[in-house]
DNA sequence: GTGGCTATGTAAGTGATACTTACATATGTA
DNA sequence: TACATATGTAAGTATCACTTACATAGCCAC
């Protein structure tokens, strides 16, 4: 069980007094508690109850329970890019299907952890300026505009790349959305709409005009 | 000021013990700090200190807290059912302009009242099986799926319509999110939007096959 | 080893919150 | 006018975020 901030994991047996592993052990707890309760109905005190620790511990490893969010948030963009990557190794650069797959992946994302797919957009509300959250998140979109680049023949830094991606991306994120708060299936919306999907941004992907 | 529950505002003194209003105006002062502070920090406390009552006081209206925001995120849906109707009755039906009118209406209230679009959506969470708001929500897809069945000559059960107006609704809604969470500008992607975003939903409103 | 420095844990508080209970006071109606 | 009901208060419970003072473990120089 590798733990993407370095920190190992594995040991679960805690050792008396000191823990050993404290802070990847409640960001586990976290995960799992925004997953079951939501990201406003979890609390610190729980975290640590579930990590056999007192109510104070978690505070010798972050300074409050926004930066444990926070620190939740930036390891799940991680693991966001990590699988985005890997998607991207299983087309050839330029193709369709390449595009199509990282919105895939991006819904997929949004249905098996709804929490923390909530949690990563809403964060945004109380980490407005954040830096670190603003890199992470330059890195995920750039990742589409690159591949939407290449398969319009275009420089990565053409704004038409970026216009372009930016669509797709409210599609999927519209999408991801609408499904995890059960707009879509409550109105009525079930057929299948991954090919409905792709269908749009083949027309999107489409060569000439977006609309400028 | 007028309230659409009925209720009458306006006399904003309290009477000594009975104060006449105290629903509405918790109603009130719950979305004010809904905006300041957004959906998970503010309290009902703050709300009742607000509308000059203890904080016992509220419990008399509502049962709890989530009731507090199922009443507030009711009468958001119904502002903007009247709304919508109201930008419907500026065009002719069948016109593509009308559908475009809706989703820019349905941006500018994300734009305007950020907190209140988190807690219209984010609520879904928590009220997953709620009556009455799926049949608020049905009634404003309602209006998207009739102006999209008009455009495209269809009746409005026909599932493509439904169809259509669900990508148009990814897309508006993806939009309004991502602009509100700053990823939009956040991301370089600051040119005008709306029009990028009515030359694609004249893609999707294409007649035609929708990649069914 | 021993002494001491630092990292990491605990116990016990503080102030705020959601919500309850018991009681008080208006208001409307028989 | 009496009484039922609606609506308010005060005080209390349990929980939480976060702090402070103290304890212990690991580690490094010597």
């Amino acid at each position: 069980m590798a733990q993407s901030d370095g920190t190992q994991t594995g040991n679960s047996k805690r050792d008396a007094y000191h823990h050993g592993n404290l802070r990847a052990q409640l960001l586990e707890a976290v995960e799992q508690l925004v997953e079951e309760k939501g990201a406003e109905n979890f609390s610190i005190a729980e975290a640590a109850r579930r990590a056999g620790v007192s109510s104070a511990a978690p505070y010798r490893h972050f300074a409050d329970k926004d930066e444990v969010l926070k620190a939740l948030v930036m390891q799940a963009m991680n693991r966001m890019i990590e699988s985005m990557s890997a998607v991207m190794a299983e087309f050839p650069p330029g193709d369709v299907d390449r595009i199509n797959a990282l919105g895939r992946e991006y819904i997929d994302f949004a249905r098996d952890h709804p929490g923390m797919f909530r949690l990563v957009f809403g964060i945004s509300e109380s980490h407005d300026g954040d830096e670190d959250l603003a890199e992470q998140g330059a890195a995920t979109f750039g990742i589409v505009i690159r591949a939407v680049a290449e398969h319009l023949g275009l420089s990565a830094d053409d704004p038409e790349a970026t216009r372009r991606a930016y669509i797709l991306w409210t599609i999927v994120h519209g999408h991801s959305w609408l499904t995890i708060d059960g707009k879509a299936k409550q109105q009525g919306v079930d057929f299948p709409l991954s090919e409905m999907l792709s269908a749009v941004s083949n027309m999107v992907l489409a060569q000439g005009d977006s609309g400028r």
